[in-house]
DNA sequence: CTGAAAGCGCTTACAG
DNA sequence: CTGAAAGCGCTTACAG
């Protein structure tokens, strides 16, 4: 049988509410009554039963974090992230993957999957605003990666548009003329469609075409698509001097591609990702790209949810994080080499 | 307020009982009474408390999954796979990470972070046959990673030393005469001493010096680890033809080096990697690797766990998983290249 | 500073 | 086939 509060308290000769108050550390308990009591909870091993306080305080103790894909090195980075910040708070996640289809994202955001939480993490692809409008959930939803609308919760996010102009204007300062832009999608996925008007704004900005012949759909979002894509332009006959991806996987995926084709990176192709995933620093050819400050977004995500439990939650909002442009390789050559 | 089924009850004019023999789809239920029930459920928009239900039952429908490392692409597809597993039946993962470390994977194994659990899968890296000896907790565990010792608890694994051997194997037929191992460790972590004797014993077995000076140890898991033991291999003055590593981004990181120093993979020292991520399809050369089976291992994981739940728990028993080497570019070269 | 009691929202024998 | 009641193990006002 479990040892409960009520065992240890006929064992220790005292009242329930009194093990209670030395369990949870309450002040005014003498000390030699907390020895007491301390000394019956290690003979007979008690460990307080969760369920039962989380009936009671109506509270679990648990943050849910649901994200598209945990095969992408960002999606592992990020949740390291929110553990870590979750832990500092006395916090345990909850880990559910959406595979970035609609349908399993808003499951989750109605609550239909993970339902013994406090809060909610969700990093949605390709959620629409009007799927949000109706959520009918008392549990607090805060969404990862930037959103274009006004709805009632924090987004924690990069300025991926200004982000994506950065990388096109790094690109553009090297002398690049013709730059791609590979992971445009056929639905209408936000985080890419942001990326992609960063990608149109520099261009025009900087007196080039935003040629749209240059701009490669995606169906997934791993190295295999980033292939696909680059192969794609490169049999329609097009010859870019620069590609910007939409993540590294793709970026590095493209890479792959040029260097079966014979194409030097950077000297034909310079080649930026998204991301700053930690295997873009150990290729044939280091990956130049936008580094989210994951640590930031695991924070603030952990922080804004437990936040909105309390009864003065404060107004949702939209709330920044840093990034910076990390110049490598296959942008800038190898330094030394050729 | 949150709607309970007393309300519903209220609602509908039956009692609790009635209710809670809808929700959870009893039988002997008249059709008209299901009907009537549902339609208070719709309209008052119930939603069953997991907590309550939880602490009456005794289970709380979570499994826990403590890894080592997330960002080791390995085990966030491993990941993926234990999450499917789970939702099979029902269960939602709780993720925890241990860094790899002794004392936090002690601390998980005891239950003394993730505690709202109905079991729990642990893939230990340091962790000694001693530290669970002596594990007082009714919650089940089971293993990840080969054990090589009798303890009450399954674990789930493939044969690593069998394997270590098929990649030496290959090495070997393919002419190779000094094969460098890189991961061994320091600490006595039990999956890299597998490794290491697959590595030593098939050398032996081939009529080659099992040279332990080509035995590089490493701190950490990481292609930074992987690229620190291939420099300091080469920077001993030895040039072994071939590179068995301990996982895929320890390969990955010796390539990387390999290529610094203008030394041809596989022409001048071939590589074989360990757990067959998606990253090592990817670069400029492809890496052959140690492929375990990893939907099965997470699909076993569950199974074992969830299996030990009832009162009729069979014995604790090794399970392998399936494994296969596949050969690529990195010892293969490429196809139809000079 | 400590105790007795109610109640969180369910499920489960037990009646009927 | 349905209802009334007990109880899972806590915490929290409320007394004293």
């Amino acid at each position: 049988m479990r040892v409960s509060l009520k065992d240890v308290a006929a064992h220790a000769g005292v009242s329930i509410k009194t093990v209670s108050n030395v369990v949870n550390n309450y002040q005014h308990v003498t000390p030699a009554m907390r020895e007491r009591v301390q000394r019956s909870i290690d003979a007979l091993g008690y460990q307080p039963n969760l369920a039962a306080r989380h009936l009671r305080k109506g509270r679990t103790g648990i943050i849910a974090l649901a994200l598209p894909e945990l095969g992408n090195p960002y999606f592992a980075e990020l949740t390291a992230s929110v553990i870590d910040a979750a832990s500092q708070h006395d916090y345990i996640v909850l880990l559910d993957h959406t595979g970035g289809s609609r349908d399993q994202e808003l499951l989750v955001s109605q609550g239909f999957r993970a339902r013994v939480i406090d809060g909610l993490i969700l990093s949605p692809i390709e959620l629409r605003t009007e799927d949000l409008r109706d959520r009918d959930q008392d549990v607090p939803l805060v969404l990862l990666g930037e959103r274009d609308y006004d709805l009632p919760y924090d987004h924690i996010a990069i300025d991926n548009v200004a982000a994506a102009r950065d990388a096109v204007r790094h690109l553009v300062a090297l002398g690049r003329r013709e730059v791609a832009f590979i992971g445009a999608r056929r639905d209408r996925s936000e985080p890419a469609q942001l990326r992609v008007r960063g990608w149109r704004e520099e261009l025009t900005a900087a007196g080039l075409p935003a040629d749209e012949g240059l701009v490669a759909a995606v169906d997934g979002w791993g190295h295999a698509d980033g292939a696909r894509a680059m192969r794609h332009i490169l049999d329609s006959g097009r010859r870019p001097d620069a590609v910007f991806a939409y993540n590294d996987p793709m970026a590095i995926g493209a890479m792959r591609v040029l260097h079966e084709r014979g194409l030097r990176v950077p000297e034909d192709i310079a080649v930026v990702g998204f991301d700053d995933v930690i295997e873009g620093r150990f290729g044939a050819v280091t990956l130049t790209s936008v580094s989210p400050d994951k640590a930031a977004i695991g924070r603030l995500a952990v922080e804004s949810v437990l936040a909105r439990l309390g009864n003065d939650a404060p107004e949702p909002r939209r709330i920044w994080a840093d990034y910076q442009l990390v110049e490598r390789e296959s942008t800038l050559g190898r330094p030394g080499a050729a």
